[in-house]
DNA sequence: ACCTGCGATAAGGAAAGCTTATCCATTCAG
DNA sequence: CTGAATGGATAAGCTTTCCTTATCGCAGGT
């Protein structure tokens, strides 16, 4: 039995304030009034005797205390998530996922996943991030994203991950330019035409640049883009030959705007993991990650 | 967000009639009334939209979604506890902590084990049940009680067990007795005189036989007694000569009314270990087991 | 059939929780 | 230095929830 009259409003409450730093924004996000909450942390500190923050006008920092209690009572908030999910009523835990995910996700099943993600979990709302596989690692260890679906190898650990599959590379050029080439070359040969190349696959692209080196092949240019949309795009407008993941040239391909190039020489697939903190995220992101791994299985190529 | 009104208040009531099988009992412990804890359980169901049990007027049977959201809700006001706890308050978590520990224990330690716990936790309250190591045991495997202060080896494994730290047995008899067996002797002169023993120590009184049987050697006889208390009193009353833990001792052997018998032979130390199910318990229950860690070796001898 | 023990229900009152309106302190621009 | 803007505390009144007392209907045991 709990003598004291705490309440998960109140938790709630100071979760809120904490992570939006204003009793104000708490207030509008949790649906009433800045004096309310003003109100629950208030009796909060009274039924604990305990000071959990100094509210110096402008400013709302937590003692030391008061961090201790807040990791504290997000752990009872995600009991209670979980409570309402083992109820079957998902619908009723509201919160946010904060979702990294890079470029070739967001333009292969990004889309079927988040349907699905909100299927489960209307009350949710999904802030999405889109970016370089390394970016979204950093601010997955610094806590700014829940969920990140990415690419490895990653330069840290976490304590969640799951295998999302791999993706092969193929070659691609304009069917003009692809039938000028040839049906079956050497990399060697294709590097006499300009190579459209994403710059963030670290890997592939710093494998390309490895043969080049070690077999003294000649190079004609190398168009790093940020972009994977672009090289897509520049590859059907005839700029030069591009390596990209599969997945994201089907359609293209089909479609006839763009022709696949065989060679001797192919990058190691890209492997995805969707990757987070199991100790400290919420139910509802493992969830997700689960939900990534089935959507990414069903869109397997 | 939760975008329900689940109340820890309406958690607590669940647990609690489920633990006590009855609304009028929760409610006694809860300190409230039965029309409440009615009202707390029928605004939970309608909350969620799910029944939790079926009351036919005299017996209160969880549905399978109540089994599960049971276990769920207990996690929940485990981390309430925490937090509590974490906000230097115990004193407002109440609950039951149901200890079973063996007889010597329960001469030895367990009084001040209980005094460090009643002052940290002072709204809990304490269902001590003594009894043979082996009875202690199952209970803990069936869940009936939280925290078992008993000795190695065991049957089953739990998730949780700390080392309290072992007793090494010793020969004692009555000072006259004593002196007529002499200053060092040899088990074999020994078990000419009547042996009272502890039947429960399942490992000093088998190796004891073993002994005998191996070593062919003659046994007058020898006395099981399932209370230790009695085998010193009947040792003190000088029936003959006793097998016990030194700890259990000490204070009749410094005002002599026993005496140590050195001998070539002792069984191996008793092992003492405090076990719980760390999956399935309360914090305050793994802070108990940390007390009796720190309570043994302070009354270590 | 009767008594006993259980949970559900109804009605009134007590105690929260919430909102509107206002105040006071700090910060920053001009 | 001043005035607007921002952010939290406070007060008063109202709404809602929660809790208690009293009573009912239903089963099981005798």
């Amino acid at each position: 039995m709990i003598k004291s009259q705490i309440t998960l409003k109140q938790l709630e409450a100071l979760v809120a304030v904490v992570d939006l730093g204003s009793f104000r924004k708490a207030a509008a996000v949790l649906g009433t009034t800045q004096p309310n909450i003003s109100n629950r942390i208030a009796t909060l500190e009274q039924g604990l005797d305990v000071i959990l923050m100094h509210r110096d006008a402008g400013s709302v920092r937590l003692t030391e205390k008061g961090k201790l209690l807040v990791a504290s009572a997000r752990k009872v908030l995600w009991g209670a998530e979980a409570f309402l999910e083992a109820a079957g009523r998902q619908d009723l835990v509201a919160d946010h996922l904060r979702l990294g995910v890079t470029e070739l996700v967001a333009c292969t099943w990004l889309h079927p996943f988040l349907r699905r993600f909100r299927a489960v979990y209307p009350a949710i709302s999904v802030e999405l991030e889109v970016g370089l596989s390394a970016e979204i690692e950093k601010r997955l260890a610094t806590g700014q994203i829940d969920l990140a679906l990415q690419t490895g190898p990653f330069e840290h650990e976490s304590s969640g991950s799951l295998a999302l599959g791999t993706y092969r590379y193929i070659w691609v050029a304009q069917p003009a330019l692809a039938k000028g080439i040839g049906p079956r070359i050497t990399v060697a040969n294709l590097l006499k035409t300009p190579v459209l190349i994403h710059a963030k696959h670290a890997l592939a692209a710093r494998a390309l640049a490895k043969l080049a080196e070690t077999r003294k092949l000649a190079v004609d240019q190398i168009v790093y883009s940020n972009s994977l949309a672009s090289c897509v795009q520049m590859a059907i407008d005839g700029m030069g030959v591009s390596l990209l993941p599969a997945a994201l040239v089907r359609e293209p391909i089909e479609t006839g705007a763009l022709a696949e190039v065989s060679t001797d020489w192919l990058p190691k697939p890209l492997e995805f993991f969707a990757r987070f903190d199991r100790l400290r995220v919420p139910l509802f992101v493992e969830q997700a990650a689960k939900f990534a791994v089935e959507t990414a299985q069903a869109r397997k190529d």
